[in-house]
RNA sequence: GCCCCGUUCGUCUAGCCCGGUUAGGACACCUCUCUUUCAAGGAGGAAACAGGGGUUCAAAUCCCCUACGGGGUACCA
């Protein structure tokens, strides 16, 4: 098995590209099969620079990687569509020797004027085909000789003869059987004027030379498959496999997800932060959120692809053993940002805390946040890993840590302090500073036996002493939260908060 | 407009090919439980076969029509 995702360098990936290239990628792991990447830079007017490199980047971090490559070479090089301009024009002669296609040379005015006459003459949208072909000026309506002039000006391009009166059928991996009639299909360009080849043409003849066994590509490809059928038949070339895959829709259901979406959807719509060389505008990625890459992959993986058994947790081995065409559904599939989170949430809890310090230190250091050991650091990222979704998480909910509570409380925590306790934590003050061995059992031992003596429920205390220290009403285990901070700074929180509640408390 | 593809809980989906299920799971939501609290965990709940015709003893499942959604309709990919 050989498959291929081939994008075109017009921009970041956006995140249905890389569900496309995942399911590829799956595959060829599954089967033991190569996987190529092909960059289809054959418009060089919307080429874009960085955007090659960001692909390879974003991809690399997913964990999805290649056999082939421009960034790695291989057997069938060059990978980019545009150092091999000199093999599709030769491919593109040859069909005109075979009478599979011939030259036009219309300007674009022409095309435009023949397109205005057909519409009013009653037709929606006019097309180069059998019965418009006939009034251009093409190989096959002008007089050789001025063909052969023409030529020799070299301003031409190629189009493919669409056969008459055929119904070209192919077998869709996922959707079965499709048909189209050839009278509904138009002359499709081959061979651009400047000598470049369009999608058509050069997928066809490098899915053929490259050896791909399997198209695996979007939907939005279904409509030009019966044109590749063809040229395939032209060529007389064996066909591969296609495999047309459901579109990622936007959640509010107005149409497939796309790179313009932006960040206006309140969710990253690619792998990785952006910047527009021309506009210089940001867009942000799943990594600079705070997702794991295998967070990601599980999650596109999901979306549109079902698992034989009820299970949704899967690291990327895993999907590479379950993973098949078969169970791949027809219908769109719209982004649902908040079931993205959890499946994050699910990994990161399995991922090693001595990981998430190496992930989480830059992330620290970013914030310019107070120097902490690493394990100081683990301390703290196993207290906020319960409740992270995403990396950030992990940071914010220990914010307790680097960021000390202002006093006065709002005057709603200020009405879940405990008077009594308020009064009398001076002594608790001196207890917690004499204590010899800073642990949490102790910690813990220290506060219940305290508590229980003044005759307090941990349900009045514990609240109490967390405003106190963290200003906040919930978070981690306390005992746990005392421990990390230190016996010096628990106490110098305390006598601050006893200046300013201690004397007289307002509640 | 025309062509192609699609349509099961709010969302992702299982079930459809090989008719007979209390139409299953997950996210989100609600209730209860555990917990000092939040989160996580546990238990439970509400929630769907687009509509209409056939075929059949029996249709989410097979056939047809309609509606709706999406994609395509470039010398873009």
């Amino acid at each position: 098995m050989v498959v291929r995702f081939a994008p075109s360098p017009t921009g970041p990936l956006h995140i249905g590209g890389v569900r496309t290239a995942l399911y590829n990628y799956l595959l060829a792991r599954k089967h033991g099969g190569r996987f190529i990447l092909r960059i289809e830079d054959t418009d060089q007017t919307r080429y874009v620079p960085g955007a090659e490199e960001y692909i390879i980047e974003a991809l690399t971090w997913c964990g999805i990687t290649f056999d082939e490559g421009p960034h790695i070479g291989g057997p069938h090089a060059p990978y980019r569509q545009s150092e091999r301009k000199a093999i599709y024009a030769q491919y593109a002669h040859l069909l005109v020797e075979k009478g599979w296609a011939y030259y036009a040379f219309d300007t674009e005015e022409e095309l435009e004027e023949m397109r205005r006459r057909f519409e009013a003459a009653g037709m929606v949208a006019p097309q180069y085909n059998a019965i418009t072909r006939s009034y251009m000026k093409n190989s096959l309506t002008l007089p050789p000789e001025e063909v052969q002039e023409r030529l020799q000006n070299g301003k031409y391009v190629i189009r493919f003869l669409v056969p008459r009166g055929r119904e070209v059928r192919f077998y869709d991996e996922i959707r079965g059987w499709v048909s189209v009639h050839t009278k509904e299909m138009d002359d499709k360009v081959l061979l651009k004027s400047d000598g470049m080849p369009t999608y058509h043409l050069a997928n066809v003849v490098d899915d053929h030379l490259m050896g791909v066994t399997h198209v695996i590509r979007g939907e939005e490809w279904l409509p030009s498959t019966p044109l590749h059928v063809l040229l395939y038949e032209a060529f007389e070339w064996e066909m591969p496999k296609f495999a047309h895959l459901p579109l990622l829709l936007r959640p509010d259901g107005g149409g497939k997800l796309s790179k313009r979406d932006g960040d206006q959807l309140g969710f990253p719509v690619f792998p990785l932060r952006w910047r527009d060389p021309s506009t210089g505008e940001v867009s942000e990625g799943y990594r600079e959120r705070g997702f794991l890459p295998e967070g990601v992959v599980n999650y596109l993986a999901l979306l549109g692809w079902h698992p034989s058994e009820n299970r949704e947790i899967f690291t990327i081995e895993e999907l590479i053993e379950a993973f098949s065409l078969e169970r791949v559904s027809k219908a769109g599939a719209r982004f649902d940002f908040e079931k993205a989170r959890w499946v994050n949430q699910q990994h990161l809890r399995a991922v090693p805390t001595a990981r998430l310090v190496e992930l989480i230190r830059p992330l620290w250091e970013a914030r310019g946040l107070p120097p902490v050991s690493d394990e100081k650091l683990s301390m703290l990222i196993e207290l906020a890993k319960e409740r992270a979704a995403l990396l950030p998480e992990l940071i914010e909910s220990v914010r307790f840590y680097y960021e000390a509570p202002t006093f006065p409380l709002s005057s709603e925590r200020e009405g879940k302090l405990n008077p009594a306790l308020v009064e009398n934590l001076s002594e608790w003050i001196v207890a917690l500073r004499e204590l010899q061995s800073w642990t949490v059992e102790n910690i813990e031992a220290l506060v219940k036996h305290r508590a229980k003596s003044m005759g307090l429920p941990l349900g009045k205390v514990l609240p109490t002493l967390r405003l106190a220290l963290t200003g906040e009403e919930s978070g981690a285990s306390l005992y746990h939260i005392i421990h990390v901070l230190g016996q010096g700074e628990v106490v110098r929180r305390l006598e601050r908060f006893v200046e300013v509640y201690g004397v007289r408390p307002r509640v």
